[in-house]
DNA sequence: ATCCTCCCCTAC
DNA sequence: TAAGGTAGGGGAGGAT
């Protein structure tokens, strides 16, 4: 019982002995993988229904028998060490009651081997993986070719040995596997958790509104804080040595390898302190820790005991807190304000340990706490109380605090931004204190520069967070992602959407935006460091708003494959799907939309959206609201509703049965909406409510105008509208509006394009400032014209016509023509030099300083201007927002302006000249610039 | 100005 | 074996 292995699979053994009481135990011991095509939910069931154990990876040893009905020449040759067997033997041993010997449905034998180099890898040969293991690096950042196996997450199942998988025997295959992983996943608990715990405080929140505000403020009338932040010690690990204390005084960590093997590529999810005296953490392979101290012992992952812990946890801090901030599942942040009449006389201390004593006694767990005057305080300090520790910081050793630590222990600063900073030269706070804000903001962005600038002196004005209700719900699977084709991931995206469809319901929420998220494989990316991860990716995301908020699986799933289509990649590429809801309404609001008569509803974005890569531009489609009347739709005949399927999107509108079908009994049947896909199958739309969505299937649509068949304004019937909810009012007003402007859409190229094919890009994002698309050309913004540039750009919506492969090659073209000739031409493919957009610019928020754009106003003020820290600070914003706005030549006159004037000043009366601010400020703008442009400003 | 889309980043 | 999820801050650039 307390084997740590079993103990991970407890629930599944369940199950498995359940099952096993029904059915004679055939495969019992055999250990099968299934390729491809096969039909897998059905055989997976028979296999484990019947003891045999189904694997989800072909790799090495474990599996014994491969079933397959087809195979690649190269595929045999490769599972040539396999017992390779037909479905059938699975089905006939079933039906004979017995295990008939697999050689009689041994599958193909080896021809010649027809080279595939990406299935050779599948060979169990121990002695390559061994060879490529020991040459990863943390980073994964090698050559190795990688090894692409068979395996696909959403086509196998797969569990352990003597375990076998436990299934919800109802459902269907392929959803389980979805909860299976996440089941597993400890990532996935954490957030989930988290959302949880929010709602929890959200709840203490309202139930204590009252008595808060009375007893707690009242206390202490000056808002003097004090901040107080728990945290438990190596959680998972502590936790999972509550019920081992003979392990307690060795090396322990929380990870799914059971250790056995060093070479693990398995995450270690949480180790105790004396792991970490080894150099072990959080999150570093289980292989790498090995190396670090092959004495590590490896414990199960005990979730529910987690939550459990948890739990009593947060029921402890609602006694306490005046206020909480739910950050995860053994960690909270606290005002306490109340609790402390004199502060720095000891209360403070009192109160932790106070807490922390409760939280032991009642969990049998080390906290620590850190209590400060904000956030960023309190977290330090708890940082510098570990392990089971508390350190109260007042005001006077904030500095102390601050001088210790490096700018990687503020919160925020992680890996890029680290980077990013030890390029500059700056490693601790103490370094970065002397950073001026300027140049902080050139090399971060406003917000952040200014985060950090603040942090470096100890300032944090945040609150706690109320957990306002949330604005999105999203599920991702980046693991175990190796599609074999198209069909398979568009199964895998469907049970996806089943899943974050689950989660909308399980919130009462719908959406009307989606979004669908691939990761995908650089061109030269070598296998994962990470066993069947994602290895070395770019990320890509396309979202589509609906016309209504939906949380219907088939709307999700149609919706984020037309999207997938749009990505266009090549499926086995693909590392990582997530699909994720936005525009977030309550379930209730929303199942009160009704159905309307003949209204245009709305036109998708989606005109915008013509993709460079998809063969022709079926996806390039243009959504118009055609009202269908229900009841008229079904009975059509079935052949006409078919047609209709095919060349129209079909959205269903009504009512959510479950909840309110009150108004309209007829429609007894409640699907929500869907949209069907022009191009796939007809949707399985039973009966249900009526209507539409017509998506027009090509971009003539772009061309010629083509609403003809909406209902002009003037005939929609005002009476209906009037019938309607004000807020249905104001959305079929508001469609008209967009449905009318759409007439004038041009047709237009999107910088989204060239992502599609190219990954460069990125790399060059990583290089300069953090997310940004491909810079504008650098050199313009030297020449003094940077608005008219004469190199005509390419004439896109001429390019636009051209067949797609032609298309790309010139983009593609185009692109590297830009790449290369960086500084001496511009070719910005993304924006179009429209003489509208040289006279719009100006309107575009013109920076302005104590109220003045002119540089003759300016340099006139600064004559005067007194040098006081607010000015200095004004003054900073102004000439960064200038750079920001590519008003270089501007900037620098402000520059040189104010150098003017700190020169005449030196030689006279104000000693407290410019000077130092002229410096920093130049020092800044070439930051901005070379950031920005890669290349040098001269100044 | 402000919004929107598509990223990147961070934390646990 | 292994289970690299997810919400939200924020930035760049474009559209409006
Ligand atoms: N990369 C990570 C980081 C954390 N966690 C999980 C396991 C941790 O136990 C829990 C809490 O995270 P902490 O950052 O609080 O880390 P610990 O509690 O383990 O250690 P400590 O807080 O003492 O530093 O979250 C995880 O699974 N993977
Ligand atoms: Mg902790
Ligand atoms: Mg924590």
């Amino acid at each position: 019982m307390s084997d740590p292995y079993d103990a991970i699979q407890f629930g599944q053994v369940q199950n498995v002995l359940q099952a096993s009481q029904e059915r004679p135990q055939l495969f019992k011991g055999i250990s099968i993988y299934v390729n491809g095509y096969a039909p897998q939910s059905e055989l997976r069931r028979h296999i484990l229904e019947h003891g045999g154990d189904y694997q989800q990876h072909l790799k090495k040893s474990s599996v014994t028998h491969i079933l397959a009905t087809t195979l690649t020449n190269a595929k045999i040759e490769s599972l040539r060490n396999y017992k390779v067997v037909d479905p059938s033997w699975v089905t006939d041993s079933i039906a004979a009651g017995r295990l008939l010997p697999w050689t009689h449905y041994r599958l193909g034998f080896s021809k010649g081997p027809e080279d595939q180099s990406t299935m050779e890898q599948n060979e169990p040969v121990k002695e390559t993986e061994q060879g490529e293991k020991r040459k990863r690096e943390e980073e994964e950042r090698e050559t190795v070719i990688e090894s692409v196996s068979p395996v696909q997450i959403n086509t196998i199942i797969s569990q352990k040995d003597k375990n076998n998988k436990s299934l919800d025997e109802d459902h269907d295959t392929h959803p389980d596997i979805i909860k299976n992983y996440y089941k597993n996943s400890r990532l996935h608990h954490l957030s989930a958790w988290k959302e949880e715990l929010k709602d929890k405080v959200r709840r203490w929140n309202l139930e204590n509104a009252g008595f808060k505000g009375r007893n707690k403020k009242g206390k202490r009338p000056e808002n003097h804080r004090v901040v107080m932040h728990i945290d438990f010690d190596a959680f998972f690990a502590s936790v999972s040595l509550l019920d081992r204390p003979h392990l307690k005084d060795r090396p322990v960590a929380v990870a799914h390898s059971k250790g056995a093997k060093d070479d693990s590529s398995s995450e270690i999810a949480s180790c105790n302190y004396i792991a970490r005296q080894f150099g072990i953490h959080n999150g570093m392979m289980m292989s790498t820790a090995k190396i670090k101290c092959p004495e590590l012992q490896s414990v199960p992952y005990e979730f529910e005991k987690y939550k459990a812990v948890s739990d009593t946890f947060y029921q402890i801090i609602f006694e306490y807190a005046d206020e909480i901030q739910a950050v995860s599942v053994d960690e909270a942040l606290l005002e306490v304000a109340s609790h402390v009449t004199q502060p720095g006389t000891g209360q403070e201390m009192d109160l932790a340990t106070q807490i922390r004593d409760k939280i032991r006694s009642k969990t049998g767990c080390n906290t620590s706490v850190g209590v400060g005057p904000n956030i960023l305080i309190a977290r330090l300090a708890n940082r510098r109380a570990k392990p089971n520790g508390q350190y109260i910081c007042g005001l006077d050793q904030i500095q102390d605090l601050l001088s210790s630590i490096e700018v990687t222990d503020l919160p925020g600063v992680g890996r890029a931004m680290k980077s990013k900073l030890y390029e500059m030269g700056v490693r601790i706070v103490k370094d970065l204190a002397l950073v001026p804000l300027s140049n902080l903001q050139a090399n971060f962005g406003t917000k952040i520069g200014q985060t950090l600038h603040n942090f470096s002196k100890g300032i944090d004005d945040r609150l706690l967070s109320t957990h306002p209700t949330r604005q999105s719900v999203s599920a991702e699977v980046n693991w175990g992602i190796r599609f074999e084709n198209e069909e398979k991931a568009k199964t895998f995206i469907d049970d996806l959407a089943k899943e974050v469809s689950e989660r909308l319901d399980s919130q009462q929420m719908k959406g009307r935006s989606i979004t669908l998220k691939i990761m995908r494989r650089k061109l030269g990316s070598g296998a994962p460091l990470k066993y069947l991860g994602y290895g070395d990716c770019d990320t890509f995301s396309r979202s589509t708003v609906l016309p209504r908020a939906t949380d219907d699986n088939q709307v999700i799933a149609k919706n984020a494959w037309n999207l997938y289509k749009q990505l266009n990649f090549t499926p086995s590429d693909v590392r990582g799907v997530g699909i994720q809801i936005q525009k977030l309404e309550a379930a209730s609001v929303s199942d009160k939309t009704q159905f309307f008569g003949a209204v245009p509803l709305n036109t998708e974005p989606v005109a915008s959206r013509s993709l460079g890569k998809t063969k022709n531009d079926e996806n390039t489609t243009v959504y118009k609201r055609k009202m269908v009347d229900r009841d008229v739709f079904i009975q059509l005949p079935e052949s006409t509703r078919l047609e209709i399927s095919d060349a129209y999107k079909v959205v269903f509108m009504e009512k959510e049965g479950t909840s309110s079908a009150v108004n309209t009994p007829t429609w007894s049947e409640n699907r929500p909406e869907c949209i069907g896909g022009s191009s796939t199958a007809a949707m399985g739309h039973s009966e249900t409510s009526e209507l539409y969505v017509s998506p027009v299937p090509d971009n003539d649509i772009l061309d010629q105008p083509s609403f003809s068949d909406l209902p002009p304004w003037s005939q929609l019937d005002p009476t209906m509208l009037l019938a309607l909810s004000t807020e249905m009012q104001q959305q079929i007003l508001k469609q008209y509006g967009q449905i009318h402007e759409h007439h004038d859409k041009k047709l237009k190229i999107n910088h989204r394009d060239f992502e599609t094919e190219n990954k460069f890009q990125k790399e060059s994002r990583n290089r300069t400032t953090a997310g940004g698309t491909t810079k504008n050309t650098l050199t313009q913004m030297f020449s003094r014209n940077y608005y008219e540039d004469e190199d005509a750009p390419l004439d896109m919506s001429a390019v636009n016509e051209l067949p797609a492969d032609i298309r790309e090659e010139i983009l593609e073209n185009e692109r590297r023509k830009k790449n290369r000739q960086k500084n001496t031409s511009r070719s910005d493919v993304k924006k179009k030099h429209t003489p509208a957009d040289v006279e719009t610019r100006p309107s575009f928020c013109e920076p302005k300083l104590m109220g003045l754009t002119d540089i003759r106003d300016i340099r006139v003020l600064l004559k005067t201007w007194e040098r006081t820290p607010e000015n200095i600070r004004l003054l900073t914003e102004f000439v960064m927002k200038l750079a920001h706005n590519k008003d270089l030549d501007k900037a620098r006159l402000v520059v040189l302006s104010l150098d003017q004037v700190s020169n005449v000043a030196a030689q006279g009366t104000d000693p407290q000249s410019w000077r130092a601010e002229v410096e920093e400020l130049r020092l800044a703008l070439k930051e901005h610039v070379f950031n920005h442009y890669r290349c040098n400003l001269r100044f």
